[in-house]
DNA sequence: TGAAATACTTAACATAGGTTAACGGAATTA
DNA sequence: TAATTCCGTTAACCTATGTTAAGTATTTCA
């Protein structure tokens, strides 16, 4: 578990197994089974959570009831509502586990606590932010300029892992489709 | 000029005059005309710009040759490819001038030495991500949920004064729609 | 000042995707 | 194992938005 967190930070910042070590007492580990919510609307985001297995998914519900995938989480990535997290109020996110789940997570308070101790794993949070938001702008605009039938074709080409791994409808609502009009999609009927 | 930019900063972190002092050595001003291109597509982004007056659009030409709106600019945000930037490779965006600009504009290179002089700043530029993120996070949302006279309703209410510094077509393609669908939407025939 | 480009509108028509409803198979649970 | 829920599919129909095409007003600029 360390480990594979240890060479996940190692991507973004050098950290020798020596200065790693300290890091570890700052998170915590937590399983979750599958449908468990790791978080809920009107609650408010204590921790970022890295996942070290599983398969989770950050959704919205719209007034009319309706959800919206906001992202899908697996291994190595990091799952939370970022703006909860930093602000302290209620989120609109719930977040919800599609398989068995195992997290190492951490809170604002350990955090601030991390970064005075440990200076790189400040510059690792900011670098994953920025990748973070590259990603996000990417997808507003694939979503502004592509038809349904492209963006499923990205999404395929771009997490192949998590389309194996989640169902269809839940990728239709990660693409602003219907689960009916991804079924068409998918049948080449469009 | 220089005290408009330290009350944006002081927004975020606290400088005093005497710490903001050595910021402005790593800035250069810059002016640019109505229409005159900041950042094209193909060419590397070199800098991150800090509007200090007019108006910018940030867009990407699909294949088919449509604009897609991304981000406007007005006073006191910042604009930029980021992913251009940080990776030094060739950005698919554009940034002209809606009207003519003045901004200050920092480099890569200088962007590091500031960090290494006023940490404060580093802290200040992962805020500004952080935040940059949250809203484009929203902005998925709202495009996944919401129709296209909700979204320019959206708008309005929350960038007023963008509604009235540029064209409605402008608008209607950062909202991903046509202009006519914007016309007949702004005119209630839905 | 006049010509050209730009901005906005309207209308007729086309279409991708939404809605509703139903069916059958797979997975979950009692 | 039986009952139930979940999942993907199909089909008929509907609607928001795109497309094409014009027309007018405004702005830009030579």
């Amino acid at each position: 578990m360390w480990d594979l967190f240890h060479k996940h930070i190692s991507r973004y910042v050098s950290l020798t197994e020596k200065e790693f070590e300290p890091v570890k007492s700052f998170f915590v580990p937590r399983r979750y089974k599958k449908k468990q919510f790791i978080l809920q609307e009107g609650d408010v985001c204590r921790h970022e959570s890295f996942i070290v297995k599983g398969c989770t998914r950050t959704y919205d519900i719209s007034p009319e009831g309706q959800e919206h995938i906001l992202q899908f989480g697996i291994e190595d990535w990091w799952i939370g509502d970022l703006y909860s997290y930093l602000s302290g109020t209620a989120s609109r996110c719930n977040i919800d586990c599609i398989e068995d789940t195992e997290v190492l997570q951490i809170t604002r308070e350990q955090q601030e606590a991390l970064f005075a101790e440990v200076p790189a794993m400040e510059r690792f949070f900011r670098i994953l932010i920025q990748n973070a938001f590259i990603a996000s702008q990417s997808r507003i605009l694939t979503n502004l300029s592509r038809s349904g039938k492209e963006r499923y074709a990205d999404f395929i080409a771009q997490y192949p892992l998590i389309d194996q791994r989640v169902p269809d409808h839940q990728i239709a609502s990660y693409l602003g489709l219907t689960p009916q009009s991804l079924s068409r999609i998918r049948s080449r009927r469009v």
